[in-house]
DNA sequence: ATATTAACGACAATCATTACAATATGATAA
DNA sequence: TTATCATATTGTAATGATTGTCGTTAATAT
């Protein structure tokens, strides 16, 4: 079977585009860190290890493309920064995240669990929904374990 | 019954914050526009008219504050800008949104919808909640409305 | 080899937001 | 009243993320 990044290739190449060895560069760094929420700057710090001369306006650029073509989505946790998070291969919604207040972890949710809730959406608002964005912010298990004994006080 | 300003102005002091001129004209520009989702730069706009002398500066450290008190919550559509949108009095959480990829409008619901969603949340991910953001992209009601024969094209 | 074109890299420009320094306001104490 | 202190405001400068420009490069077609 072939790989991930075979595949990311086609859909540059349906689209039109190339998967120059900036992007591949790129890509791979996304593949290497899909548990993490990186910012554009953060992605082009990690290219620029395997591949010094890239500029930061390539990665932008890539950034852009990949979001048009499905290939990462774009979110924004309200610190100020666009964050970009592969999309699970062939996964129809975008997953769902959990911010922690306390420590800044951001876990996901691979889970949909807003079938129902779109079913109704659709209907009573009459919204035909092509994506949506769900983050819950609160408090971590790490957070809360660490501090049972703190309830108390 | 007093006013909604007034209940305001209490939760101001109860954190021991002054009620200003300047704030005042803020959260009045607010309550007139409580069905839009203005920027920053929006409110500034909008209270110069009242208060010509008013500064950029100030206006961000009002919506800041605030947000803090929790009477305004701070939302970002992924356009570049942060939105502040009025907390209906009395409200738990957020209100979701609807945001129109065809003409950009924004729509909202007031309905919770979430229960179920985050006591799954709570229990499975052992996640504490205390805020949250939804938002749908999608085609809004009119704009599916205007272009049903397309459809067929 | 020459022309064409997509993609690059360096750097300038833009835009939202924040930091700063000087001034004002308002309450309190001498 | 006058001095003092804290808070809030203003205009402006600085910052930081993102986008635009432009001359260059690299791959492809003629
Ligand atoms: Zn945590
Ligand atoms: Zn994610
Ligand atoms: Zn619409
Ligand atoms: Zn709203």
């Amino acid at each position: 079977m072939e790989s991930r990044i075979e595949r990311i290739k086609k859909q540059l190449h349906n689209a039109k585009y190339k998967l120059t060895p900036q992007r591949e560069a790129t890509v791979s760094v996304l593949l290497e860190h899909e548990e993490d929420h990186l910012s554009a700057e953060d992605v082009y710090l990690l290219v620029k290890d395997k591949s010094p001369e890239i500029g930061l306006a390539t990665v932008y650029r890539t950034l852009e493309l990949l979001t048009e073509l499905k290939v990462v989505d774009k979110i924004n946790f309200g610190d100020g920064v666009s964050r970009f998070d592969l999309r699970q291969e062939g996964a129809a919604h975008f997953h769902h995240h959990l911010v922690c207040i306390e420590c800044g972890a951001v876990d996901e949710i691979q889970e949909d669990l807003l079938g129902d809730v779109e079913q109704i959406v659709e209907d009573r608002w009459n919204f035909r929904i092509k994506d949506h964005r769900l983050t819950f912010h609160g408090i971590c298990s790490r957070c809360s374990e660490g501090n049972e004994e703190k309830e108390s006080e």
